[in-house]
DNA sequence: TATGAATGAGCATTCATTCAT
DNA sequence: TATGAATGAATGCTCATTCAT
C-alpha cells in the first residue's frame, strides 16, 4: 500500500470530521426548510431530524434545543443577506456611487424574494429571544450603516438632500424594503411586476434622497 | 310560576346580559395586556383567565381558544389604527391636502408607539392564521386605499411626481411606517427624538411623492 | 326546602374542598404503596395515577413532582414513628422509668417492621433530597433526644452506667434499632421470631446501659 | 507473515492484556469516585467513562452495564472491609480474646469513614439488585459469624452474659456500627469526637455482652 | 482495543379542553 | 354564569446501547 500507516489515524479523523460536518449541515439544512414552512412554534424536533433523514435523539448531539439551530440559520441567512449587498455598497466598488441605491435595492427585494419566510420567522424568534436578536441587530446595523455612508457621499458630493439626517433616511428605506419584503412575498398581500415594482421602488429612493441626475463624470465617483 | 312576577324576568336578563359583555370584555382587556407581554405561543388560557380575575374554565364560556381571543384583539386595534388615521385622510376633511400626509404619518407613528407589541404579535399570527390575517389585510388595505387616493389627488393637481405608481408609492410609505414602528419601538433597534424623526420622515415621504409647496390656495383643496 | 339557600354555597365549597382532599389522599396512599415496591428512581408518575386510579395530568394538580408526593409521605410515616414512641418515652407517662426502654423498642420493631421499606426508600432520597433529609433529620433527632433524656434519667437515679455519654448512647441504641429493621424487614437478611428477638434486645440494651434492676418503688419513678 | 518475528506475538498479547487490565481498572476506579459522589440513579455511564479518560463506547468492551462496574465496586469495597477485620476477629490472632471487640470496633468505624458513601450506595442497590444484594449479605454474614464465634468463645469462658442468643447479639451490635457509620459520614447528623466516640461504643459494647474484666492469663486467651 | 456517531425507547411535564357541581 | 377538578394528547429531552470505522 502507497499510504503509511500512520496517515490512517488522521485520515480516519478527518473522515469522522466530515461525516460530522455532512450530518450537522443536513439538520441545519432542515430545518432551513422547516422553519420556513411552519411556524416556529409549532416546529418539533422530530420534524428536523425526519427530514434530515436522522433519528430524534441524534438532534440533540449537535444542537441543544430548537432555538439553537434557528440561531445558526439565522447567521447563515443573514450572512448571505449582507454578503450580497456588501459588494454593492462597499465604497470603492465599482458601481458607481449614483447607481448604488438601485443595484442594492434590486440585489435586497432579489434576497427577500428568496427568503423572506425565514425572515419573518427569524424577525418573531428576536422578539423573545436574545441570542437571535443579537445576531438579527448586528446585521441590520451594519446595513444600515452602508446606506448611511451611502447617503453622506452623496451629500458631500451635493447630489442628495442636505436636509436629510442620513440616519433616519437609512433606516427609513431599509425598513421599508424589509416590509415591503415581507408583505408581498410572506403575507402576499401586495401582487406586483417585480420589475416594474423595482423601478418604481428606486425612483421613490431617489425622489426621497433628493438625488440629481449624475453627469457623465459620476462614473469616476464611488 | 312560583318565581316572581314576569316583569323580573327580562331586568334579570339584562343584568345577565350586561354582567356577560363586562366579564367578557375584562377578557379581552386581559388578553391584550397579556399577548403584549408574551411570545404568543407561550401565552396559555390560564394567564388570560387569571389576569381577567375568572376562573379558568370561564373562559370557553366565551371565546372557543386562544386564537379567537386574538381575533377579537387584532379587530380591536386595528379599528382604532383605521379610525385615527380617517380623520386625516377621508376626503373632505379639513386638514389641507398637502398637509395631510404630514399629519397621517405623526398620527400613525403615535398609534404604533402605542400598540407596536400588539401589532406584531398579531402580523405573526396572521402568518398562519387565516382569520386574522383576513383582518390584517382588510385594514391595511383600507389604509393603502387611501393613500393611494391622496397620492392621486395630489398627482392630478399637478402637485405630486407623475411619474409614480400610486399603488406602490402608497405601498412603500405605509411599509416604511409600519416597519419603523417596530424597531423603534418592540425591537428597540432605533433610539430617535419622537419629534425629529416624525419630522424627517415627513421630509422623506414629501420627497418621495415629489410634492411641490403649496400655495394659499390649497387650504381649499381638501 | 328546610336549609337555607345560603348555604348552598358553603355547602358545595364544602363538598368541593372534600373531594379534593379525597382525591389528593388517593395520590398520596397510591405513592406509599408504589414507593414501598418500586425502586425511588424507577418509580414513574404514571404508576402513582394508575394505582390511585386517577389521570396521568391530574398527578400535576396536587405536587409538582415525585419527589413532592414523597415529601408526604415521608412526613406522615415519619410522623406516625415519632407517635407511637412519644407515649412511651414522654416524661409524666404511665410506663414505669424503668421499663420504658423495653415498652420503646418493641414500639419502635413493630413500626418498623410495618414500614421498613417506606424507611428505607425515605433515607436513600434523603441523601439528595434536602428537604426529605430535613424531615428524616428533625424526626431522628427529636426520637434522640428522648432517648437522651431517659438515660440522664436513669443516670440521676443511679440506675445507669453513669459513666455513658448520654449524647453517644442514644445514638447508639437507636441505630441498633433502624438498622436491624432494615436488615430483618427489608433487606432480609435475618430470620428471627420477633418475641424472642425483642426479648434479647431488651436485655442486651439493658446491660449497654447498666440498668440494675428496679425495686417496688420503682413504679413511682416516672 | 509479514509482521515481526512470532516472538513478537506473545509479547503483544502480554502488552495487551496489561493494558487491558489497566484500563479496565481505571473504570472501576473511576466508577468508586463516581458512585461515592452521586444518586446511583443519576449516574450516566458517559461519567464514568468520562471519569476514567475514555471514549463512552468502551465502556461496553469492558462491562455490559452500569449495574457491573457496582458489583465489581461492591466486591472491591466489601473484601477490603472484611479483611481489615479479620485480622482482629480470627481465633488465633494476636489481639487478646478479651480486647477484639475494641479493635474491630475502631477498626470498622475508621473503615466506615472512609468509604461511607460507597456502602451506602451498594446497600440501596442491593434492595433491588439481586447480584449485589448477594455480595453485600455473604460478607455482612461471615462478619456477623465473626462476632458470634467471639461472643460464644467469651461465654464458653464466664466472660460474657451468658443469657444473650450470640447471634441476636452479634446482629445488635454490628447493626449498630454499620448504621451509627451511616449517619455520622453520610447523613452527618451526627458530630463527635472521633476517639471519645469510639471509646463510649466500646464501652456500650462491653456493656452489651455483659464483659467482665480480664485478668493477667487472659492475654493467652486467643 | 478504541472511538464517537447514531439509534430509539422511555418518561416527565404541560396545557387546551371538558364537565360535574 | 361560574368554578376548578379531571382528562389525555402531545412533545421535549435523556441516555443506555449498538455499530461502523
Amino acid at each position: 500500500m502507497s499510504e503509511g500507516a500512520g496517515a490512517e489515524v488522521p485520515t480516519a479523523t478527518g473522515a469522522r470530521a466530515r461525516q460530522r460536518e455532512q450530518t450537522r449541515s443536513r439538520l441545519v439544512d432542515a430545518a432551513r426548510e422547516v422553519f420556513a414552512d411552519t411556524p416556529f412554534a409549532d416546529v418539533r424536533v422530530g420534524d428536523i431530524s425526519a427530514r434530515a433523514g436522522v433519528s430524534h435523539g441524534l438532534f440533540y448531539h449537535y444542537f441543544p434545543s430548537k432555538q439553537d439551530v434557528l440561531r445558526e440559520v439565522a447567521a447563515q441567512v443573514y450572512q448571505e443577506l449582507i454578503e450580497s449587498l456588501d459588494v454593492v455598497l462597499e465604497r470603492g466598488g465599482t458601481t458607481p456611487l449614483i447607481d448604488r441605491m438601485d443595484v442594492a435595492l434590486r440585489r435586497a427585494l432579489e434576497r427577500h424574494r428568496r427568503e423572506a419566510r425565514l425572515i419573518a420567522v427569524i424577525e418573531e424568534v428576536s422578539r423573545y429571544d436574545e441570542d437571535v436578536a443579537a445576531i438579527r441587530e448586528t446585521v441590520q446595523r451594519k446595513e444600515t450603516a452602508r446606506i448611511v455612508t451611502l447617503i453622506r457621499d452623496l451629500q458631500r458630493l451635493g447630489r442628495a438632500d442636505p436636509g436629510l439626517d442620513a440616519e433616519v433616511a437609512a433606516a427609513a428605506l431599509q425598513a421599508m424594503v424589509w416590509e415591503l419584503g415581507k408583505r408581498w412575498f410572506v403575507l402576499e398581500d401586495i401582487e406586483l411586476d417585480f420589475d416594474h415594482a423595482v423601478a418604481q421602488l428606486a425612483r421613490i429612493a431617489r425622489n426621497a434622497l433628493g438625488l440629481t441626475a449624475g453627469t457623465p463624470e459620476d462614473s469616476l465617483l464611488r
